[in-house]
DNA sequence: TCGTCATTTCGACAGCCACCAAAGCGTTCC
DNA sequence: GGAACGCTTTGGTGGCTGTCGAAATGACGA
């Protein structure tokens, strides 16, 4: 109590900061960002790192509580704790980003990255923000409130399409359906929330969409032209 | 060209974390999201740094493009780059604050700073989140692409308040006249864009709302409460 | 019970970076 | 012109932190 109000709000934003500024801890993030669980081990391969350099790294992400931990047999699996890491990544992202001229997206793995990308547990990218404009036009999805609802139409239209959208019509107060996030390849927003997240977990299931091993791009097969063109129209961009 | 893909994306989120990550940088930066330009020496003062030390830093944010300066005649005058970088801020600080239990809220400073705050040039806190929240149920903005735009009824009622809203009624796709921000401390949406910028100015302007040095913290005046009670009815809470 | 494996802890080293004082540069005002 | 002022640059110091090898911990399976 040295001086009256010496702003007790900064500190933690530094603090904060400081745990992401790590290019090592930055690559965990980033794969994690994928939206899995992933073993210490392999976290440290992905970071290129010694094991007992990526268990320090994860013992200072947990500790900022970027980062939750859950333990089975002798491996111990790590996600992101919760949206707001992720959103708060992908803001960072945003602005990081920000200034990239057209020819930082040439490399073939940005390219896929701005395509088509997981993004803890939903879609992003070019699908994405297209996903999101498509079901609104179509009235699928309505605003309400923060965020949006799963429209009468729209639970006919996804479930004819092949989605299970069983219980998304019922608004929930605890896990908001659907929202707004920026997309920080695309500028544009995408959805967050539990329908993004069952409609790609699904697209996954079915195999519409795949992932190559921790790669956060997605790349869209055969099957899932066929049937996702209704929703996606640019879905045979690339 | 060693690797073939060395993912090229996280270095660049690492860089920019490291740029805040400093404590006299974040104090730096946390002073300019009030929205205000401020000279060298003053960010020195409010960083409690030498004008040294204080040189060195705005000269990394310059290279980061996370502020810009402006030279007028002996004094530098600094400020954020764009919203961009007040959002990612933000989004951090939401993150940083999101296991926040209320006790840490108790403090005066901080709970001034929950109930109404200068953000990059709107209102922000509890008022914010409760302008947005008004001037939506009154349908005074609707909801237009990634925005909102400013109705017939709702220019006509600002007008009546005293509000000054010319050109606002007309879309310009340049600079979005309002979208949706996440509040840090309210985790609720306020808005951000032309439209919340113009509202607090004049605020300023008219002496409803005041604001005291270079804190964030916003103060209703006697006059204010009079003049805003239509919008923001809890504006008499504290 | 004893290896094996995944992970963490410890210890030592190296590199980076914030900090300030002093000096340098450019502008304003008398 | 010259003094005062605002700001930046330079140089040297101190502290913090990322890195890995080696050893310890804990869990599984034979």
């Amino acid at each position: 109590m040295t001086s009256p109000s010496p702003a007790p709000f900064e500190p933690r934003l530094a603090s904060v900061a400081a745990v992401i500024a790590d290019a090592t801890r930055a690559r965990m993030l980033s794969y994690l960002l994928a939206g899995d669980y992933a073993s210490a081990g392999e976290l440290a391969r992905a970071a290129s790192v010694s094991p007992a350099t990526a268990s320090g790294h994860l013992g200072k992400l947990m500790a900022a509580e970027l980062l939750v931990c859950e333990q089975r047999g002798r491996h111990r699996y790590y996600r992101l704790a919760d949206d707001e890491v992720a959103h708060a990544l992908e803001a960072l992202a945003l602005m990081a980003e920000r200034r990239t001229h057209t020819a930082a997206w040439a490399n073939p793995t940005r390219q896929r990255l701005r395509f088509a990308r997981c993004c803890y547990g939903h879609l992003a990218g070019q699908l994405g923000v297209e996903m999101f404009s498509q079901l609104l036009s179509k009235e699928w999805i309505s605003p309400a409130g923060d965020g949006y609802l799963l429209s009468a139409q729209g639970k006919t239209g996804l479930d004819a399409m092949g989605f299970a959208m069983d219980g998304m019509d019922k608004p929930s107060a605890s896990t908001r359906l659907a929202y707004r996030c920026l997309d920080w390849s695309e500028r544009r927003d995408h959805m967050a929330g539990k329908l993004p997240k069952a409609l790609l977990a699904q697209c996954l299931q079915h195999g519409w969409l795949r992932r190559h091993d921790g790669e956060r791009a997605l790349e869209v097969t055969p099957l899932g032209r066929k049937h996702l063109a209704g929703l996606l129209p640019s879905v045979n961009a690339l």
